[in-house]
DNA sequence: GAAGATACCGACCAAACGGTATATTGTCAA
DNA sequence: TTGACAATATACCGTTTGGTCGGTATCTTC
């Protein structure tokens, strides 16, 4: 077979994680049934076979942003940081300033990866659905522990469900961001999120 | 042209709005994108020269659903019963009372038709998200008269700006809902909303 | 009742899609 | 050095997609 541009050296390992990264920029543009597996190749000149040997279909590639590209990110910017605040209440109001302060477009625009997908894929896959839930359920008990332990030390009001409000803030969240996706708007978005600070406040003792 | 199978008598609005219900349930389950046309028109039993001689294209065809179908739904759901309450914090309790009552299926499976096209047509064509933002705005507005109208009466805190705890709110709706239909669970749905209605309960004065 | 407009029919089309088959090349253990 | 296997390349395939087109039936108007 003639004309075979190839890779100088291969790399298995950068391939699998190019494919995972131009995937996940594609999905977060287009949504997953409407992403193309042509323009993820052309993002990555990586061939088609190269892309069937790492995944065997468009779904565990798609599985596969989720598990090991959605779920880290939330890790690392959510989860690690609220562990550091030994307030709860502080904790939790400080990450959404941050989200307030740091409101880039890419969130305008495209809004939350997690919940774009869950709206989209939830009801039609019940593996993308169990890997969105995964990802939902370690957040929300994140939130639930640090409120739990806000309890103990006397910072959180003891009269309310820690698993229940977590919910919520989770909830309000995806709100607020959809909200400002679609007005296509950094103030909607910051006004929004500013009134959940409000409210985490009030949860104070 | 032989074998004609036709309607037995015509009846263009009758087809129009067929198209446009089955539309509507075919965008719910699939979303935009993925709605399939021979699917809408399976479901109706009208041909695809009559779906083109009355939606120029399937993007006619979607935002004729978004400002046709479901801003009219929600004005009749919503809207109009928020404005029998003359307390706002009672009636927009109630709402919630009634959306965590009335939990059907369709809502837990599909969540909600306007926030489902948020997310998945919003980055993606102007016109989807001018039509979805119009009915946004429009729910918004109608909260925050409400909630005026309360301060004005002495039953909402003065303290607060009626348009973001609106904006909030309707953030928050949506938020619970989105979620209540990842998990898959009516539980997680009613406890969520539920601290919505504490959320609303406090702002009363 | 003829003419013109409106509504509807179904075969057809090009493009894009996800996926397969087969060939080739790099890597590494034996 | 060689044999085996992992990794990559590309041509190709069947299906589905939104959309078109020439034609027909019905309704309205004069």
């Amino acid at each position: 077979m003639m004309n075979m541009i190839q890779r100088k050296t291969r790399n298995p390992e950068q391939t699998r994680n190019d494919l995972l990264d131009a995937a996940y920029h594609e999905i977060l543009e287009s949504g997953f049934q409407a992403a193309s597996l042509e323009r993820i190749l052309a993002n990555t000149s990586v061939s088609k076979g190269a892309l069937y040997h790492h995944f065997g279909t468009k779904r565990d590639l798609g599985l596969a942003v989720i598990e090991e590209v959605i779920g880290p990110q939330l890790e690392e910017r959510w989860f690690t940081m609220l562990a550091q605040h030994d307030n709860p209440i502080s904790g939790l109001y400080n990450l959404i300033a941050e989200k307030i302060s740091h409101a880039d477009e890419s969130v305008i625009r495209y809004g939350c990866p997690l919940n774009n997908l869950i709206q989209e894929m939830s009801p039609l896959d019940e593996s993308f659905r169990q890997g969105l839930q995964k990802i939902i359920e370690r957040w929300v008990e994140v939130v639930a522990e640090a409120l739990k332990e806000g309890q103990s030390a006397g910072q959180v009001r003891p009269d309310s469900n820690p698993e229940d409000i977590a919910l919520y803030i989770v909830a309000s969240i995806e709100g607020c961001v959809g909200l400002g996706k679609n007005a296509q708007s950094i103030n909607a978005y910051q006004r929004c999120l500013r009134q959940l600070q409000v409210y985490i406040q009030s949860l104070a003792v």
